[in-house]
DNA sequence: GTCTATACATGGATAGAC
DNA sequence: GTCTATCCATGTATAGAC
């Protein structure tokens, strides 16, 4: 087989694209298939439903989240370090699925959503636990990653706390892990 | 004049309550109407379009806030354990309104919503940096407080933590401010 | 694989009776 | 102040040509 129909994973990214700047409302049908490039009876031939276009979503998340789990356990810094710096909606694949899927979930019911995003956070708060012992303080660095994101997601345009805030950010933490 | 209107409040009651369990896609007028008990001929009676309805809810963020403001200034305990303990969704009225409007406002783009409750954001901040003196401290807490709101927002049926999930919470960033 | 045309359902909003 | 009836626009989905 050739390559992973770039059509279709084109429709996607307008889909992500559309529910991220402007909104669950706004991606219509024809909505994404202007803005991928296509008619909507081309989208239609790849996704045959909307349904089938927020599944193309999950399926993304369940991918992108492999490789970001692997990607915070290896490397010199500290989990906590990665896992705070990646919460910032810096616009890599995983942090627009993310986003795209958090907002369609609360859009209306999508019964399949919620458990997946459910899973990503527990994942995440065990990567943190694992490192820094303390619950409390694993809890708490998984709730300010969560604001953090919350902040993203309420507005993609907003401005991203920069690098020097998110360093002070990681040394308070900091303050915590060490005093344990 | 006798008393807001409460059929009035009753439409806006209904309209946040289905915005928060089932969504904004969900919320149109003839289910909104349905909840409330009321016509769709008699809602908009009260709210000529759904933009009015959307404003009807900010005018109420807008009032609950300064109650809010209040109550979390005075009182015995510390602004940071008050804080915490209410950005969990119990069901408050601010909760509520706050919650209905973070997810009407990604949705779809509505520009009079995202300065408003970045402005609450904003006087809780300050709220709480004025009692932890340290800005990255108050920052975090702030943050955590997001956190928490966000996986309400989320998944507002998820169950929310509890009086000793709060209690750690709180005595975790205590040993942030103790240090200072 | 991609397009056009069209059917069908539904959401927002108006008109006017009671 | 509340209701019913109705209009109009738009979103999802199907059919069938190319």
């Amino acid at each position: 087989m050739p390559r992973a129909n770039s059509s279709r994973e084109g429709v996607l990214d307008a889909f992500e694209q559309i529910v991220i700047e402007q909104g669950e409302r706004v991606a219509t049908l024809s909505a994404v298939a202007e803005q991928a490039g296509v008619s909507k009876g081309g989208l239609l031939y790849h996704f045959s439903s909307k349904q089938a276009l927020v599944d193309g979503l999950l399926e993304r998340l369940v991918e992108l989240v492999e490789a970001d789990l692997e990607w915070l356990g290896e490397g010199p810094e500290s989990v906590v370090e990665r896992f705070i710096r990646s919460s910032t909606l810096d616009g890599s694949s995983l942090d627009r699925t993310f986003t795209a899927l958090a907002r369609i979930v609360q859009s209306t019911d999508h019964p399949d959503i919620r458990p997946a995003l459910a899973r990503v956070e527990a994942a995440w708060y065990e990567l943190v636990l694992a490192e820094v012992g303390d619950p409390d303080v694993a809890r708490l660095v998984v709730l300010a990653s969560d604001g953090l994101y919350f902040r993203g997601v309420l507005d993609p345009q907003a401005p991203q706390p920069d690098a020097a805030d998110i360093d002070r950010m990681v040394q308070t933490l900091g303050r915590l892990v060490a005093k344990d």
